[in-house]
RNA sequence: GGCGGUGUAGCUCAGUGGUAGAGCAGGGGUCUCAUAAGCCCCGUGUCGGUAGUUCGAUUCUACCCACCGCCA
């Protein structure tokens, strides 16, 4: 069985998540659902990135322990994800005794390696620099704002100390090379050509550690410091699958996918390359940077005051609805914009209207005129339209594997579509006054049932839950995480709909 | 400042060397199975601006403007 091991980003402990981050959870969720339902043996990983000095800090401030503190916002995160419908196996927190070991792990391992030159790949040297304590990095004059942060506006501290810095410079030939050999590993292209566009200028050495005891992973060969944020999270990707030649890492690493947000590519398509190469560890296969989500076309951000809760959202609007929403109008390539008004002029026009009265219309009409059980009909009337069914089927298939979401769902709602259209045209209320037409009316919603049947497979990834409801409504008593799209009877081969009486799928909502 | 992207109907976007389309919203009509849902009809918008290549450009080229991203 074909493994696919996907990971989110890891998000900051300090602070709760918002809809920007639920936005990813639940386009990588919907990739993960997916590759489920193709028979792939999914691993789906995300977690919280807990060494930040300002986790210690906001710990600090509520007077808790700052692993207690941790803790309590893992739990906090992951209740919201489990109410979005998030799927993932396991959740990673950076304070684990397991994650500490692998970090440990591996800076040993690039510590006692060398670059082509023979050069350590880790020295120490001076680092001094105005310093933002809030994002963690160091600033150059120019950069600074009237000598603030440009970020925060707080007054960065000038700071003097030794630091572990890792010879990025070393790989800037190899990581071309890498590209060039692998085009398509940082998906979308654009993305990719920023980082092509910082290897033609020739990587810096980046510092790799803190000089700090108290927080974060030690450093194997020096106690005095710690392993610098960045390099510590990103090996979350390792240690949440055990240890290093365990059972699951020789099972699922390298990893199929990282999902991440477009700003941290540097990270995640420089930097984790280098380190894993001067681990002498396999890279990723693929990086998939996805655009970002706006409020009412402005930036999400605390100082605005415009941070959506998703756990509020999905609370007002249900989970599935608020995933449906995103996952169709913010393309999974690029940003795009959220607003409670346009939610609702969606759900009602999309869910209410369209797949959730078609399934009301079709199944109340299947009842009443032929019984709460279809049969496949036998002479079978209809193979053009369960041959168009498997066209949509196909395009779903094309967008779904590239990742192309909101695309594959306007492929699976091609199928609603057609079906209401095709509804009006054959009028079965006028057939069933007619018993010559019976069989007819028996191909017809046998073709009507079948679509439905597809539609809840093609959607469930998108709105598990209520594709669920269709399944039971069908009688199709399919239990989640056992069904896969080849396992199912393929378009036109179910032997027979058990109905159960419908009700709304998706009552509307007032606008 | 450098690199990249975007700029098309009210909104979200697709698209092509021969003067442009979809969905949603809006207006009108119609069936009645259904969640007052469905279906049908209605879109002239300087396709950001200017110049050029071309018989002809929204689609190619150059420059400019606006916004965005990355880098400095």
């Amino acid at each position: 069985m074909k493994t696919f091991y996907i990971t989110t980003a890891i998000d900051y402990a300090n602070s709760k998540p918002h809809l920007g981050t639920a936005y990813e959870k639940i386009g990588a969720d919907v990739i993960a659902r997916y590759r489920r339902l193709c028979g792939d043996d999914v691993r789906f990983v995300m977690g919280n990135d807990e060494h930040s000095q300002n986790v210690r800090k906001k710990a600090e401030e509520l007077k808790l322990d700052p692993k207690a503190y941790c803790d309590q916002m893992a739990q906090e995160f992951q209740s919201t994800w489990s109410d979005l419908h998030i799927s993932n196996d396991f959740f990673i927190q950076t304070t684990s005794p397991d994650h500490h070991a692998m970090v440990k792990e591996i800076a040993q391992r690039v510590w006692e390696a060398k670059d082509d030159k023979g050069q350590p790949l880790i020295y120490q040297a001076a680092y001094e620099g105005h310093y933002c304590v809030s994002c963690e990095a160091f600033y150059q004059e120019k950069d600074l704002v009237d000598g603030l942060c440009p970020n925060h506006k707080t007054k960065p501290e000038w700071i003097e100390e030794k630091n572990y810095f890792f010879r990025l410079s070393s790989f800037t030939e190899k990581l071309k090379a890498f590209y060039q050999e692998n085009p398509e590993f940082l998906q979308p292209k654009t993305r990719k050509n920023e980082i092509l566009g910082l290897l033609e200028k020739g990587l810096e050495d980046v510092s790799i550690s803190r000089a700090n005891k108290d927080w974060g992973v030690q450093l194997p060969f020096d106690e005095d410091a710690v392993v610098y944020v960045w390099f510590d999270a990103l090996i979350n990707y390792i240690s949440a699958l055990g240890k290093m030649g365990g059972e699951m890492y020789e099972k699922y690493w390298p990893a199929s996918l990282h999902v991440i947000g477009k700003d941290i590519t540097r990270f995640h398509c420089v930097i984790w390359p280098a380190m894993l190469m001067a681990a002498d560890i396999p890279l990723p296969k693929h990086v998939w940077a996805h655009g970002f989500v706006s409020i009412k076309g402005e930036k999400m951000s605390k100082s605005r005051g415009n941070v959506a809760d998703p756990k509020a959202l999905a609370e007002n609007h249900g989970a599935d609805a608020l995933r449906y929403h995103l996952m169709r109008e913010v393309p999974w390539d690029r940003d795009g914009d959220f607003t409670e008004e346009r939610l609702v002029l969606r759900y009602n026009a999309d869910l209410a209207n369209d797949l959730g009265n078609l399934l009301s219309r079709t199944v109340t009409m299947v009842r009443k005129y032929l019984g709460e059980t279809l049969e496949k009909p036998k002479d079978f009337g209809m193979g053009d339209e369960i041959q168009k069914i498997q066209n949509a089927i196909v395009t779903y298939h094309e967008k779904m594997s590239g990742y192309r979401i909101h695309e594959a769902l306007e492929a699976a709602w091609v199928l609603v579509s057609d079906a209401n259209l095709l509804i009006d045209q054959k009028q079965p209320w006028t057939m069933a006054k007619d018993p010559d037409q019976e069989k007819d009316l028996r191909d017809l919603f046998f073709v009507l049932l079948e679509r439905l049947r597809w539609v809840s497979l093609c959607l469930a990834p998108v709105m598990p839950e209520k594709m669920a409801e269709v399944g039971s409504i069908l009688g199709l008593g399919l239990k989640e995480r056992e069904i896969t799209f080849d396992s199912m009877p393929q378009p036109g081969e179910m032997d027979r709909f058990s109905t159960q009486k419908p009700s709304p799928l998706f009552p509307r909502l007032a606008s």
